[in-house]
RNA sequence: GCCGCAAUAGCUCAGCCGGUAGAGCACAUCAUUCGUAAUGAUGGGGUCGGGGGUUCGAAUCCCUCUUGCGGCACCA
């Protein structure tokens, strides 16, 4: 998948290359069926395609020059394997797609002269240009920008190249008072030349490739939202506005992708949350959350799987919620994390407490409290101090996201104190338990990256450098021990301010990358709290904090769960299991003893005595995605079974009762306990 | 926080160029006892997100605040 972020990469080499000092009066041209075939020197892929057959030439939109992509008409001038790319083809959907930003630009430019112009890459589902512009674009200009973009397209005009110097190309940006082009060019390494891309009268700096002429773009494409965006991605430039578009090869799979992303809304946890009656937000608590009782249940069962894991490695404890700003000041989170912290005073006029508490937004501080309470030694080490912290950070408020982005959240969060010796070993450790607990989520690929010193930090140099190189060995052996299941990246300058860290990258059922699980090693905190063992020698020694977290923020984690299922959960995890009901009112008296059954057997059960229709409680419960829905009537009561529907499926199975019961106790037992008893 | 958009019944949404609020679903009551995705009838329900302004008159126009949505920036 493509960098979001980064422009399309492709044709690397330049036209300033083509003089050679020795002319060589042929190059060998290999083809993807093996043959070999010899043309003059600097012959052009499209002259080698009309010579093999006009409609290849009229097909083709790019060629493959040694695989990388490259425009048409450049000038062969080495052998290489060429290929050429129809309109068809998977890679020329990126140039469909960047041929129709420079399109959109032309259109915007034409529209409301005076738009500056300033980037415009391909993504991985479309493309976007970002403008300059006084006046915002909304989705009402949509519309007139899509007319003129199918007259451009219409006009089927070439792409042409052309080779600039740097001081004409600037003249003409400036003459045009095009500032962020002229910044562009400036960013350019000298050694490299200067390309202009041109449609018409209108052109672009741009490095390439593009196809053959604008027609080639087709009119599979749309134009989907306007954003704001800094120029340069970075928040002290000016707002740009960013119009994004998609585009395809065919118009089947433009409807494909607008349904894919309908289906995704279906999916989307914020509407689930809603429909499943889960939990909601209001606007007194913005960023924290309201769990209704289905919800919390599917919460705590989370927890009760998460604590079932903690699995006697490690001691559960609890810190204060709140404590004396002092401690987040040797902790230097007030120094370098204030911005993102709530403090609280006594509202009481008259208290003669003024100071100044912190609710917490790390539980790592009162963990070390609980360290340091009371001599331990190095024989108390590994000593593991788990907690499900509710902690609250002051997020920006244009980053809250229902349930995946909240100012309070819980985190199971815990901090391994440990010796140097042990440090590895405790990272393989927490290493395995991240990735056996997302595998029970049935997330199988996972990405992990090692995020190192940040600019603002605390600590010596000499303390990054020894925990970073201790965390790349690890990262070696995450990554070696997987066998190619786990794929592994560095994430430069993305530490936290007091260490560096693994972060865990899952996947979900649609494709989306979340990022979740944590470790953190830690050379500071300890340092800076005072906190020592006595070692075997009998000299205090600092121990090593590693934090880490699974799931990372409960309540993100449950925001997955429900997309990752789309609201169908497993049975072990659905907030109701089983619903009883009946066809008619005979079946109350046995409807009660199946759900008594049910509910004693251990299974989350309600019971629909509702004088309905069976198709309309059928529909009801469906539509709640009940796992397991046990229907009784005359026969059930008459035979003691039941008949059982399953959630996606139309048909039903009658079983008698106690087996139907076994069987759903047996699936609705958690994996971690399946596990357990059958090793015992 | 920044740019844009939005906020009307529990939910989804209609309500034009300012004239005093509507639908479907849900809910309640009654009738209906029915074998696996919507039985019918009746009824209740809204300071149109808050505040201010323009106007004879504001859900509608303007300002402002709050919250949400899509991005950006930030991030678990």
């Amino acid at each position: 998948m493509p960098d979001k972020s980064t422009p399309a990469q492709g044709f690397q080499f330049t036209l300033s290359n083509l003089k050679p000092v020795t002319q060589p009066p042929k190059i060998t041209v290999t083809f993807p069926d093996g043959n070999t075939r010899e043309f003059p020197y600097g012959t052009t892929g499209l002259e080698i395609a009309k010579s093999i057959s006009p409609s290849l030439a009229k097909r083709t939109v790019v060629m493959a020059l040694d695989g990388v992509l490259t425009d048409l008409t450049d000038p062969i001038v080495q052998d290489a394997r060429l290929e050429f790319v129809s309109r068809d083809d998977p890679r020329a959907l990126e140039l469909i797609r960047h041929d129709a930003a420079h399109v959109m630009a032309e259109a915007v430019q034409t529209l409301w002269p005076g738009t500056q112009v300033t980037i415009g890459p391909v993504i991985e589902n479309g493309f976007y240009y970002d403008f300059f512009r006084n006046e915002p674009f909304t989705p009402e200009d949509f519309p007139a920008i899509e007319k003129k973009m199918r007259e451009i397209i219409a006009r089927d005009q070439p792409f042409t190249k052309e080779e600039w110097t740097r001081d004409d190309t600037r003249k003409v940006f400036e003459d045009k008072d095009e500032r962020f082009k002229v910044e562009l060019l400036e960013a350019i390494p000298a050694d490299q030349s200067i390309k202009i891309y041109k449609q018409g009268d209108w052109f672009d700096l741009c490095r390439g490739p593009h196809m053959a002429s604008t027609g080639k773009i087709g009119t599979a494409f749309k134009l989907m939202k306007v954003a704001g965006a800094y120029w340069r991605g970075d928040s002290n430039n000016p707002m740009l506005t960013r119009i994004y578009g998609t585009a395809f090869a065919k118009q089947d799979d433009l409807d494909a992708y607008l349904k894919q992303i309908e289906e995704a809304e279906k999916r989307d946890h914020r509407r689930l949350g809603r429909e499943l009656d889960l939990f909601h937000f209001q606007e007194e608590g913005p960023g924290v959350v309201f769990w209704h009782p289905k919800g919390w249940t599917l919460f705590q069962s989370l927890v009760s799987y998460m604590r079932r894991r903690l699995d006697g490695d490690y001691a559960e404890v609890n810190a204060p919620q709140i404590l004396d700003k002092v401690l987040w000041e040797t902790s230097g989170h007030w120094e370098w994390y204030r911005e993102n912290m709530f403090a609280a005073q006594s509202a009481g006029e008259e208290a003669e407490d003024k100071r100044w508490f912190v609710l917490k937004p790390m539980n790592c501080p009162g963990h070390l409290q609980i360290f340091k309470h009371g001599l331990k030694s190095y024989r108390d080490l590994p000593l593991r101090l788990a907690e499900f912290g509710v902690v609250h950070r002051y997020e920006a408020s244009g980053a809250m996201h229902g349930l995946m982005r909240v100012r309070g959240f819980t985190q199971d969060d815990a901090h391994v104190f440990c010796t140097e010796a042990q440090l590895a070993e405790e990272c393989l450790k927490i290493n395995e338990l991240i990735l056996s607990t997302y595998s029970d989520f049935g997330f199988g690929d996972i990405v992990v990256k090692l995020s190192t010193r940040p600019e603002k930090r605390v600590g010596s140099d000499e303390s990054w450098d020894h925990a970073e190189r201790v965390m790349a060995t690890v990262l070696a052996e995450i990554e070696a021990k997987s066998g190619g299941r786990i794929k592994t990246a560095i994430n430069p300058g993305e530490g936290a301010f007091y260490g560096p860290k693994f972060e865990y990258v899952l996947r979900d059922a649609i494709g989306r990358d979340w990022q979740c699980g944590t470790t953190q090693v830690d050379f500071n905190l300890p340092e800076r709290f005072g906190a020592f063992y006595i070692d075997a020698d009998g000299a205090k020694k600092t121990p090593i904090m590693v934090h880490r977290a699974i799931c990372g923020s409960m309540e993100r984690f449950t925001g997955i769960l429900i997309e990752h299922f789309a609201g169908h959960f497993p049975l072990w995890l659905a907030p109701l299991q089983v619903m009883v009901t009946t066809i008619t009112s005979e079946g109350d008296d046995y409807a009660k003893v199946v759900a008594a059954a049910a509910r004693k057997a251990g299974l989350r059960v309600e019971i629909d005595l509702r004088n309905e229709k069976i198709n309309y409680k059928v529909r009801e419960h469906s539509l709640a995605k009940v796992p397991a829905l046990l229907v009784v009537g005359k026969k059930e009561a008459e035979n003691h079974t039941v008949s059982i529907r399953r959630l996606g499926s139309d048909g039903q199975t009658i079983l008698p009762l106690d087996e139907a019961i076994a069987a759903l106790v047996d699936e609705a037992t958690p994996p971690d306990v399946k596990r357990a008893k059958g090793e015992a």
